[in-house]
DNA sequence: GGCATAATTCTAAAATTGTCGAAATATTAT
DNA sequence: ATAATATTTCGACAATTTTAGAATTATGCC
């Protein structure tokens, strides 16, 4: 039963180092069918000792996903787990607590007529 | 010359942590004016000394911001810093990356899915 | 099997982080 | 000035994180 928020707090973590953000990144603007942990250590100019660390720290906090094709792993990010940690923060950290009103107010840029 | 992607690491790391995203969550949905420590350790029920150490990761962030009023410290978040934040993620991470749709408005608070 | 390539896991070290009691600081009131 | 209250800073320790070379596993090819 691991609470909402410490699931959020555990990913903001893994996102919290600028190597893992840079291996994201790099990850995230790769090829949809994943980037291999080859490549992002050749780019990102790291021992691969280093990187495989940093990798299975995103991996077990379930931002990335990987796959095998022959030698190599693919990587690639998990945006539905992305999205929802964004939406998390947004809304746990700036509109939950502003405003009186929660989203009874149809602001304009979300007006779908 | 402290680049965007560090700063934002620094700050997501701020935030990954259970008691600080805690913290943060209470301050957001606090008065405006800022909650007091005090009151936050009462509330969260943890030492002043631990609690004070976290508001300080925190504040050196950027995340919150601090006042006096009379003995009491008043913390509040800093909604532009928290928005900024959410923004680089949500852009860097998620639609920056695969982009065959272009969003006019990017502001999580607008999604359609 | 033997070899080469890709990546991880092992091991160990240095550095950072988290914790909290005790001491110190800041402010206000008496 | 002394006291009381609110909060931070100090000091010390355990736990975790970061780093990277060396060894190991996994796969494909000859």
């Amino acid at each position: 039963m691991t609470g909402q928020l410490q699931q959020a707090a555990g990913r903001l973590k893994a996102l919290g180092h600028p190597v893992r953000l840079s291996i994201l990144r790099r990850v995230v603007q790769g090829p949809e069918a994943g980037t291999p942990a080859g490549e992002l250590q050749t780019r990102l100019d790291i021992p691969a000792s280093t990187l495989s660390h940093h990798l299975a720290t995103l991996s077990d906090a379930g931002l990335v996903l990987v796959a095998r094709e022959g030698t190599t792993l693919r990587y690639r990010a998990d945006f539905g787990v992305l999205h929802a940690l964004t939406e998390y923060l947004w809304q746990d950290c700036c509109s939950g607590g502003t405003e009186p009103k929660p989203e009874p107010d149809p602001s304009p840029c979300c007006r779908r007529d």
